[in-house]
Order: structure tokens, then sequence, then C-alpha cells
DNA sequence: TCCATGCTTGACGTTGACGTAAAGGTAAAC
DNA sequence: GTTTACCTTTACGTCAACGTCAAGCATGGA
């Protein structure tokens, strides 16, 4: 009976997930510099996992919104918070209730800005009606 | 019968501004620089109108929520424009709607994210949960 | 074997958004 | 009348987030 050999997990270069995001390698280097991704080495080149690829996807989506890497940190690493002991996960709830906290405001502000532009736009269109 | 003299609108000093909003006369210099305020001037010194006191609110609104200066100049000119002709508010109301979309875009964002954490804090409780 | 491709590590450059220090004007307060 | 408090312009500094060379290793195909 041969050893099922689990099934290999995929991995990446570092111009696949420059290709996949649409950044460049630079920028890709750059996240690792900085700490935020890990990949592993073959030799001199970088191999990156699925959990690699997974956190420069959720950078990049922060980065959709406006946060600095710094804050962006704060909530990737949470993501890949090891199970930990009561301490821990408390702490990392108590992590989480402040950015959600904070990503709740701005959702407020975003929703304030569109209710804006709303008035905005009717009194434009209000003002094209008075011309037609 | 004396004509009555409409009410003096009010004026507001660098400063007035810079603690009213929490951010430093350098700060409102700068954005001036930009050409995204316009005080006039009393001798050399600077004197906001509510009109600019407005303005200044929604560029550090719009900074609240991680939009670029620039992005901001597009927003907030919006609100300032003038009645127009034809022309003119149809291509308001355009950009109007591309901004609609960009900030319709971002709060997606913001509740995917807002989703994945809460998945994460369920987790959290879980495993506090079976320590418990 | 040589060449193109893609990867690597430096290291300096750039842009946005201000900070900060220098040098000076003015007006109210003591 | 001079000190104090704010204001002004000019100009160089800074930090984040990469961009842009430069120079070199490795590997697969002509």
């Amino acid at each position: 009976m041969t050893t099922t050999t689990p099934a290999a997990q995929p991995t990446y270069t570092i111009s696949d997930l420059a290709k996949e995001f649409g950044v460049t390698t630079r920028t890709i280097r750059f996240y690792e510099a900085e700490g935020m991704i890990s990949p592993t080495r073959d030799g001199q080149r970088r191999i990156f996992s699925g959990r690699d690829r997974t956190r420069l996807k959720l950078i990049l989506r922060g980065k959709r919104i406006g946060f600095t890497l710094a804050e962006i940190r704060e909530i990737v690493d949470m993501y890949d918070s090891a199970p930990g002991e009561a301490g821990q996960l408390r702490h990392l709830i108590e992590r989480i209730e402040t950015q959600r906290a904070e990503l709740e405001a701005r959702r407020a502000v975003i929703d304030t800005t569109l209710a804006d532009l709303a008035e905005v736009e009717t009194n434009a269109r209000t003002r094209l009606e008075e011309l037609g």
C-alpha cells in the first residue's frame, strides 16, 4: 500500500504574484523587507506559498481602502495569529474590536460623503431641469 | 428707515481653524499653496470665510478615509461648482457618478474586511471556550 | 558555448504630505 | 516703548512607499 502523498501545496514565483495582482516585483520585495511576507528560498530564489499569496492579497486589499502599511500590518497579523493561550486570545479579540471600530468609522464617513454627493447631484439635476 | 445690515459672515484666522480641526497652521498653508483653499487677505494675514472652513472640513474628512489630496480635490471641487450651463452640469453629474462608484467600492472592501475579522473573532472565541 | 530570461542584492531617486527652523512684520498688553 | 503673541514668507528636512538603475548569478534553449 503506497502512502498517499499529501497534495503538494501550490507555490508561486515573485513574478507569478506580481502579474496576478498587478504590482511590481519591487513592491513585493519591499513588503518582504518590511516583514509583511516571508517566502522561503530555493537557493536564492523566493518561493511563495498559498499563505504568502493570501497575505499579499490582504495587504493590497488594505491599500485599496487607503490604509497605511503600518495599519495593514495590524490587521493582517490577526488572520495568522496562532491558536495561543487564553490571555493571547483575549488580547486578539480586543484588537479585533479596535479594528472593527475603525473600519466602521470609515464606513460612516463614506456614507456621509455619499449622501452629500447625492445632494449635490440632486441640485445639479434640478438646475438642468430649469434650463431644459 | 435704516437698511438692514446683512449679518456679517463669520471669519476665522489660520490658528482658529488649526485649533478647531486639530491640524497645524503649516498644513493649512500647504492646502492653500495647493490651491485647495483660497482665503482672502487683510494685509498679510489670511482671512478664512465659512466657505473656506467648509472646504477644510471636507479635505480633512477625505483624509480620514484615506484619500489622497488629488482625489480629495476631485470631490471637494464638486461642492463648489457654480450653477453653470447644461454641458457643465452634465459633466458634473458624470463626475459624481464616478466618485459614487469609487466610494461604494471602498465601502464594499471595508464590509468584506469586517466580515473576515468577524470570522477570526468567532474562531478566537471558540478556542477560548475550549480552554475555559 | 553563448545568449536571453528571470532572478538576486544593493543603493540612490522620487513623490506626496507635510515638519521644522530662520528671519522678520505687527498689534495688543504691560 | 518694549516685550509677547501671532502672523508672514522662504527654504530645507523627513518619512512612507515604492521606482529605477546597476551589476551579477543561474538555467534552459539555439
